[in-house]
DNA sequence: GGCGGTTGTCAAGGGAGCTTGACATAAACG
DNA sequence: CGTTTATGTCAAGCTCCCTTGACAACCGCC
């Protein structure tokens, strides 16, 4: 289960810690889904959804989607 | 987080017990979710939205969707 | 009556998700 | 040089997800 959040917090210039705020979760929450440590629990994915008014298709990806691009 | 995982069961005519088969799961892992006893990992949305070829934010909802309607 | 199939639920265990607190590194700035 | 900011990572702990195994209750059918 990859992830685009790095990328999606890197265009809105937010630090880790700032993120972290936004979803009512800890830096090393933010830190450890970005790093792929492990995936979010549903909720959760749904609150980072909202956060970028984007879907969760569209943030988390399976494992084979965006590999042999 | 609201689900409709057993109208969609229902619909295809298929146990717990199958639908777990077809996922990978326990039938107390299919029945938990069902009755709400716990939402399922991101991972696992993911297989159950592959396997009814629906996307995940059709089939588990926030928990205001569909509340007040 | 008994039997197979489905569902709900309990217990106990293990691994994943998330927490706080701490520490190390690197870059930017004075 | 020292300070601040951002990031990565570790440890310890708690809760949640998922497991196996078991049992009770219900239904339809013979």
């Amino acid at each position: 289960m990859k992830n685009r959040l790095r990328l999606l917090r890197a265009e809105r210039d937010w630090s880790q810690g700032e993120l972290a705020t936004r979803l009512g979760i800890s830096r090393q929450s933010v830190n450890a889904i970005e790093t792929g440590k492990y995936d979010p629990s549903l909720p959760l994915a749904f609150r980072i959804a909202d956060l970028f008014a984007l879907r969760i298709e569209d943030i988390f990806l399976r494992d084979e989607e965006g590999a042999g691009e």
